[in-house]
This record gives structure tokens, C-alpha cells and sequence, in this order.
DNA sequence: CTCCTTTCCTATTGTTTTACAAGGATATCT
DNA sequence: AGATATCCTTGTAAAACAATAGGAAAGGAG
């Protein structure tokens, strides 16, 4: 049950952009370069953050990205579901799923619907405030897409 | 953030089995028409969940399946543990990865510490017996896996 | 002893998803 | 004009997933 490079990516981009948007919208180039990312794959995830209104552009040279919103009032469970579509651990609790017709005869579903339960409150009770005051340090960059060869 | 079909069948497999044992050792065959699983599938998961030391099996003519332990001392998340691998919801949390050389620099590891541990907390409060006490009802069979066309 | 059932173990295969890259259109600042 | 950006769709190599296949070993029934 892994979070895909597509959340873990969003969440670092829109942490990125809380972090250096007061000199102005930043770049996908800039975020690309501290963060090691390559410009056309976050493209894709900074489109899907604006769709769901989380960033805003401005478009040609100097422009970028910068929230489309407080930091402070944009949570973490928005970010991942933007990205990853749902953060929901079975299909059947997707938002687009509608009601499974096995539902009553199903014996693991409230189970999962508990585990839902406790992943949406705790990505929701994360703002991007709370992630980006985090102490900036060199060589910023993470998780585990390092070369341990 | 999907759990994959292993975990999602090897807990219904160990709900079956709990439920079915009284009656002597459960036969993959049983559960897969109960289920609607393919013996051959379910083989591999019922031998991680053996070597988790869940299940225990006898073999030959009216051989089978049966709890390792009491239902009420297995957890879900011990059952997902042994059929996924790992609950984490990023590679680098797994047991096997030893620390992230670059931890000290992450700003999202202790987002992802505190996702993992309401996961787990969750999943490893939530035993075999409360799942296998559901009251059971014709046509067992679940989550979605049903051809709605 | 021989069939039948069942677990056990390891490949192999087909499909889907992932993680990007490519190419080009459109917008804006200098 | 030209450089720098976002925007938008499509393509693709590799990996993961879901399942199948084939057969060995063990134990009960006739």
C-alpha cells in the first residue's frame, strides 16, 4: 500500500512553493533543480494542483507557481488526493465508485472503511503550513530516490 | 493508495477459515467457491500466511487450512503484513530499508512516520475475530470484484 | 499398493499501472 | 522578436500485479 511518486512529488512541490513563493511565483524549473525532479513530469502534477485549486500560475517568462490559497488552510489530504486521485485504500471507497451492491454481504467492508476513516483525518489534520515550517537545510531533497550504489 | 488483491483476499481467506475451522481443516477449494477465489492463487497467499505462522495446514485427502492461533490473538495488520509485505505507506519506512541516508534533510518523513503509525495502530487494533464475528449471510463473496456490466 | 485429494513450491504469462519523456501550442516579459 | 514559462495531449519502457501452469510430496480411502 504505497503512495505513488505522483503524491510524493505533489507534496514536495506544493511545500516547495509555500516555501519561495514571497519573491514571486516560482518556476518548475527552480523547484525541478533544488528538488530533483524533472520539469515535464512535475508539470503534470502542478496541473492537477491548480485544477483542484490548490495553485495558481502566471504564465510566461518570470511566471510560476504560487498558492492559490494560506498555506495554513490547505491540508496535506488535499495535496495527495489531487494527486493520487483518492487516498481511499480499496476501490469500493473511491468517491466515483457509487455503492457496491455487494455491500451488505461484504464481511471485510467496514473494516476498510475504518482504515479510510483514520487515514483522511490524519492527512486532513496536516497543513501545508505545518509541512513547509519544517527547518530548511543544504542539499534539500529526499525521501529515497538516492543512489545508495 | 491501493491495498492489492493479496491482502485484500489472504484476510478474507483467514475470515474463512476462522469461521469454517470448527468443523475440522478448511480446504482451499472450499474457500475458493465460498469466495469465488481460484485455488491456485489463493495457494500462494495461504503459504505466506503459514510461514507468518497465522495458518497451519495438514496435508493430504481432507486436509486444509486452520488457525495457528486463536482469532482473537490474530490482528488485521498482521494478516496484511504477511500478504503485502509492509503497511508503510512509503518504500522508505519498510523494515528492510534500514535508515534514509538523507533523512535528516526530508521534510516529509515525519508526515509519512505519523501516516504510518495511525495505519498501523488501526489495522493491528482490529483482530480475527471481530472480523470473523459478522454476522454471515448467503452469497458471501465482496468488495468489488463483481462484474457491475 | 494404488488412486485421489490436498498442500507445497517455483516458474511463466498476460495485463495494467507507473513514471516518466516528447512535442508542440499558448502566453508574457524584456 | 526572442527567451522563458505554463499548458495539454500522447507515447513508451519498465515495473508491478494478478493469475495460471506444472509438477513434487504427503496423507487418507479402497
Amino acid at each position: 500500500m504505497k503512495i505513488s511518486t505522483k503524491g510524493r512529488y505533489a507534496l514536495r512541490l506544493a511545500i516547495d512553493v509555500a516555501r519561495q513563493q514571497e519573491s514571486g511565483p516560482v518556476s518548475l524549473r527552480e523547484v525541478s533543480e533544488r528538488q530533483g525532479f524533472s520539469v515535464k513530469y512535475i508539470e503534470q502534477l502542478a496541473g492537477l494542483l491548480m485544477h483542484a485549486g490548490i495553485l495558481e500560475s502566471t504564465r510566461g517568462a518570470h511566471g510560476g507557481y504560487t498558492l492559490a490559497r494560506d498555506a495554513a488552510n490547505i491540508s496535506a489530504g488535499e495535496i495527495l488526493r489531487a494527486s493520487e486521485g483518492s487516498t481511499a485504500p480499496v476501490a469500493c471507497l473511491d468517491d466515483d465508485f457509487g455503492v457496491c451492491p455487494m455491500r451488505e454481504q461484504c464481511t471485510t467492508i467496514s473494516f476498510w472503511e475504518g482504515l479510510d476513516k483514520v487515514i483522511e483525518t490524519y492527512v486532513d489534520s496536516v497543513s501545508l503550513a505545518d509541512l513547509a515550517s519544517q527547518p530548511i537545510q543544504e542539499g534539500e531533497m529526499c525521501e529515497f530516490e538516492v543512489d545508495l550504489s
